[in-house]
DNA sequence: CGTTCATCCTGAGAGC
DNA sequence: TGCTCTCAGGATGAAC
């Protein structure tokens, strides 16, 4: 489930299910899900074995379990879910999905934690834990046990407190690139991806081809305000579930899909105005607009 | 600095 | 029925 308020609800369903259990062991299969643990697969099952899950984080789509063995310091099991990702508590006796990669065994022989990913984009791996680098200096962190060290270069999220809109729209403001480019960087801003972007420049009557630094910083600051805000409100409904390939930890789908305004709805009357929404290549993937509530940037560039 | 493009995979749906 | 083509919630690295 790719963006933040799916890989929210995922985190939820594993601080209510996983959180201060004991692993006892990690099956992987084969070596492509654990591909991003430089050391292998079995290293990475080695070093769970023990291990007692303290806490399920989260930066932007970047998902992780700070586990500790006893004595030892605390480390990340990193989950990334990629396209199509998926973390299931299941019971032991429960069914093998298809595309089964991960299976966690806890101590107290309860459901199991899986992890399921059809094409594969996704992965698991341990990573050292370093301070937040986004920390705020003053009072308690929001990552009390820090964050992974390859997710360092990941900026925080529009839900998180160290998120600093101001900081963020200045950034990007000097940027000589298209506005949606900009909002999909990870380390400028974390946790909006492709459907969530185009609902925030539909929300703001922005054109996803916009130049950044053609536009004012107020505008910059509307779209950042409403990719917060469309992010929150799928969080309330369980994110955005097209089809069985994005479920919660209960496998159970989100509501949010109804609610879009452009994502996916290609020829579909915009909620506004009632031109029909309009789909176009952009960084090999699509964008979704309404041609009159967000026109093209006048300057075609090069 | 930036951008485009390819790559990693599997499956669904459209068109022929 | 089957074939080919396009497309899909992401990240990364090469080449320009």
């Amino acid at each position: 489930m790719p963006e933040l308020p799916e890989v929210e609800v995922v985190r939820r369903g594993l601080a209510q299910h996983v959180v201060g259990r004991t692993i006892t062991t990690a099956r992987l299969t084969g070596v492509r899900v654990a591909r991003r643990h430089d050391a292998g697969p079995d290293d990475l099952s080695a070093r769970l074995e023990g291990s007692v899950v303290e806490a399920a984080d989260r930066r932007g789509k970047y998902l992780w379990l700070a586990v500790r063995r006893p004595g030892a310091d605390a480390h990340a099991l990193v989950v990334h879910l990629g396209m199509s990702g998926q973390l299931l508590v299941q019971e032991p006796a429960a069914p093998r999905e298809k595309h089964l990669h991960a299976t966690f065994e806890f101590a107290d022989a309860g459901p199991q934690l899986r992890f399921v990913d059809q094409r594969t984009f996704g992965g698991v791996y341990l990573a050292a834990l370093v301070p937040d680098p986004y920390a705020a200096g003053t009072g308690a962190s929001e990552h009390p046990h820090g964050v992974p060290e390859s997710v360092r270069h990941i900026a925080p999220d529009p839900l998180e407190a160290a998120y600093d809109l101001g900081a963020v729209s200045r950034r990007m403001r000097a940027r000589q690139s298209a506005v949606k480019r900009a909002m999909l960087d990870q380390a400028l801003v974390s946790g909006i991806g492709n459907i969530y972007a185009d609902e925030a420049l539909w929300r703001a009557g922005v054109h996803p081809e916009r130049l950044c630094a053609a536009l004012t910083k107020p505008t910059l600051g509307r779209v950042l305000h409403h990719a917060a805000d469309v992010m929150r409100e799928a969080l309330d409904r369980g994110g955005t579930s097209f089809d069985a390939l994005y479920v919660d930890v209960n496998g159970a789908s989100g509501y949010f899909a109804r609610s879009l305004d452009t994502y996916g709805q290609t020829g579909r009357p915009c909620g506004r105005c009632g031109t029909p929404i309009r789909r176009a290549a952009f960084m090999n993937r699509s964008s979704h607009f309404c041609p009159r509530c967000q026109p093209r940037p006048r300057i075609r560039r090069a």
